[in-house]
DNA sequence: GATACCAATTTGGGATACCACACTGGTATT
DNA sequence: AATACCAGTGTGGTATCCCAAATTGGTATC
C-alpha cells in the first residue's frame, strides 16, 4: 500500500470518525508530520478528500467540512433520485440473488452489535443494494452520498425505535426487490430516505447547540 | 491564476478537443514540458482529471479515457435519474424565470452557427437546467455527466435533422416546465435522452472502425 | 532465428528546499 | 487610547532532487 493511499484512508477515518471535527483547520504540516508521509501524498491525499466533499478549501487553507443541514436536504433529494433509479434496476434483474447477501448483512446486527456496526451496515445496505444495480454511475453516486452523510449519521441522536423502524423499512424494501415489484421497491425506498431525512436533520437542528459546545461547526438550514 | 488550475484546464480542454486521443499515453513529463509548469500542479491536474473520468490510471501509468459504449448507457441512466429530478424540481419553483436565458441560449444557434457552437450550447442546455433546480448535488451529477459524455458526443455523426429534432425537444422541455407541467417535463426529458442515447451508440458503433483509425481506443459494449 | 538475460533509460512516488503571500503581534506615531 | 505600520512567522504553491520499479533495447546464448 502505497503512502499516498495511507494518508488518505487514515485521514478520511480520522473525519468520519470525528477525531478531527467538522470545521477544523488543517495544515499539510501537520498531516504531514502525523502520519509520517511527505508533502507530496498529503497533497493527494487533500485532493482526494476535497473531492469526497470531507474537506474544503478556506480561503488558502484547508477545513474539514462542517456539517451543513441544507446540504443534507438536497443530498436526501439527490440520494432519492439516484438509489430509486438503482432499485428499480435491481428488481428489474434476473438474477437477484445478491439481495441475500444483504440481507444477511441485516440480519448480522442484534442487540449486542455495537452502536458503531449498526451505523456502518446501515449505511452499506443502501451502498450494496446500489452496487447490484450494475450501473457504476449510479453505484459511486450512492457511495459518495452516504460517505457524505456519514458523519452527520453518526451524531444524529436516535433511540432503539428508531433503528428498530429503520431496519424493519430496510427489510420491507429488500421483499419487494426480491419479488421483482419495482415500483413498490421505489416507493418504500422514498419513503425511507424522505423520513432518514427528517429524523436527521430534526435530531441535529435539536442539538446543534451540544454539536457546538463539542467544537462541531454546524450550517444552519 | 496560478498553475495548478492552468494545466488542469488546459489539459482537460486537450482531452475534450481530443487533441489528445481516447486511449493515448500520458506522462507527467510530457505534460510537464508541454505547459511549463513542474510536476506538482501536473499531479494536482491528473489527480483532478481522474476523478472527473477524463483520464485513467494504466498500470503505473496514466492513459486518456477510451471511449467506452457501454460506459455510455450507463451514463445515460445515471442522466435520467439525475436531470429528471432536476427538472422536476425546477418545474415546481415558483419562479421559474431562468429557464428563458436557457431559452435565449438556444436561440443563439441558427445556420451560420458554427458546429463547435451546436456542440457546446446542447451541453450546456442540460448543465444549465439543472443547475436551475436549486440542488447543488444534482447540478454537479449533470455538469459531471455531460462531461463525460462531451467527447462522444463530438465524435458522433450527426445530421441536420437529428441535431433540429434534438433542439425542437429541447424547446418542448422548456415549454413544459415553463408551465410548471413537472410530470411532461420528466416523460419528454426521459424520451430525450433515451433517443440521444441511441443515436449516439448507434453511431459510435457503427464509425468504429474510423474511430480506430484516426488512433482512437474505443471500447464495445 | 528465437529466446533468455542484463544494463540503460524512463517512469511515477516520494521528499525537500524555496518562494510569495497572508496573518500576527507588537511598536511607534498621532 | 486608537491606529497605522512593520517585521516575524507560518501557510500553501512550486520546483527539483532522489528512488525503486518497470520498461526497453540490445546482446549473448542456444
Amino acid at each position: 500500500m502505497s503512502q499516498m493511499q495511507n494518508v488518505e484512508r487514515q485521514l478520511r477515518e480520522m473525519i468520519l470518525g470525528l477525531e478531527i471535527g467538522p470545521g477544523e483547520r488543517l495544515t499539510e504540516r501537520w498531516i504531514e508530520s502525523r502520519f509520517g508521509a511527505s508533502r507530496t501524498p498529503v497533497r493527494a491525499a487533500l485532493l482526494r478528500l476535497e473531492t469526497e466533499g470531507l474537506i474544503a478549501r478556506d480561503g488558502r487553507g484547508w477545513t474539514v467540512a462542517p456539517i451543513n443541514l441544507a446540504e443534507l436536504g438536497q443530498i436526501a433529494v439527490y440520494r432519492e433520485a439516484v438509489e430509486v433509479a438503482a432499485v428499480r434496476l435491481t428488481a428489474a434483474l434476473e438474477d437477484r440473488g445478491g439481495i441475500e447477501l444483504i440481507a444477511a448483512m441485516l440480519d448480522s446486527c442484534d442487540a449486542e452489535t455495537p452502536r458503531e456496526e449498526w451505523h456502518r451496515v446501515g449505511l452499506d445496505f443502501h451502498i450494496e443494494l446500489a452496487r447490484l444495480s450494475g450501473n457504476e454511475f449510479l453505484f459511486r453516486a450512492v457511495r459518495d452520498a452516504m460517505t457524505r452523510l456519514s458523519r452527520a449519521r453518526w451524531l444524529e441522536v436516535r433511540d432503539e425505535k428508531a433503528l428498530g423502524r429503520a431496519w424493519a423499512e430496510h427489510y420491507a424494501i429488500l421483499a419487494a426487490v426480491r419479488s421483482g415489484d419495482a415500483e413498490q421497491a421505489a416507493q418504500l425506498l422514498s419513503a425511507h430516505i424522505a423520513g432518514s431525512r427528517d429524523r436527521l436533520v430534526t435530531s441535529l437542528h435539536d442539538d446543534r447547540r451540544g454539536l457546538r459546545a463539542r467544537g462541531f461547526a454546524v450550517v444552519a438550514a
